[in-house]
DNA sequence: AGAGAGAGCGGGTATATACCCGTTTTCATG
DNA sequence: CATGAAAACGGGTATATACCCGCTCTCTCT
């Protein structure tokens, strides 16, 4: 007979309470994990299309379409046109860049935390577990 | 120094996920498995108020007062007035607390096959590690 | 009993997320 | 080369989630 608390339930509080964590950190900047992650991935994968950059994070090509979209609205991210004309490349502009510069240290010290908090070998049981599921 | 994939990341990515299952489970029913543990805890709960069922499930009292709005649109749930008319008091309606009965062996079904593939060990290990958090 | 503090809600606003559909663009095939 | 399939996107719709503000009701002092 399955437990009684749904795992489902745990993990989406969990998940609400960490990412409330790395928000506060990042408040000062005016971004949000979500945020902070796309601006992260945008930059590795740079000129990258709308479609690429969902596959990567495993989000809805639509989900990322209105989210970059905000990013854009703030200034941090460029969206133009690759050679195919109905792709939407994805850069940063030094308005980002400098973002995820000032943005690195604070995102640190909260994974740092996180990981010092569980321990090594309890971080890693963690990751390995959610990437079992 | 932090390990490099971010741990909020990972957590929201698994939990989508293992929400998605749970959601496929209870399609047939019409309902996600945020409306349906909703259901479950007014259902634990009856009579309750808004801000009490807000706390128990560790949300914000206007989220769950705009997800209960939804359930009561679907029939499942009413909304009334307590002794204190500033309340609102929320039970299961018939319709409701039928489709409890109804989803009870699909939401088993998916939370016990999560179980079995992660073993009885390793289940619990992530569940505590989740409630570290 | 009146008045102010405080609790409980609803709704505004904003982001996150996904699914679906229609439009534009590309490309392979006949 | 024309045409139809398929890819990429935008926007519509719906739920999830949180924060804030204003309104109403309650309750406790004075």
């Amino acid at each position: 007979m399955p437990s009684e608390t749904c795992h489902c339930i745990v993990l989406r509080q969990a998940s609400r309470k960490v990412s409330s964590y790395y928000d506060e950190a990042l408040a000062p900047l005016g971004v949000n994990i979500g945020q902070f992650s796309l601006l992260r991935n945008i930059n590795r994968l740079e000129p990258v299309s709308l479609t690429e950059l969902a596959g990567k994070v495993e989000l809805d090509r639509s989900t990322v379409g209105r989210n970059t979209k905000v990013l854009e609205r703030m200034g941090l991210v460029a969206i133009g046109h690759g050679e195919d004309q109905r792709e939407a490349m994805l850069t940063l502009t030094e308005k980002g860049r400098h973002l995820l510069e000032k943005g690195a240290p604070l995102w640190d010290s909260v994974q740092e935390n996180i990981e010092i908090r569980l321990g090594p070998e309890k971080t890693k049981q963690l990751l390995d577990l959610l990437r079992a599921l």
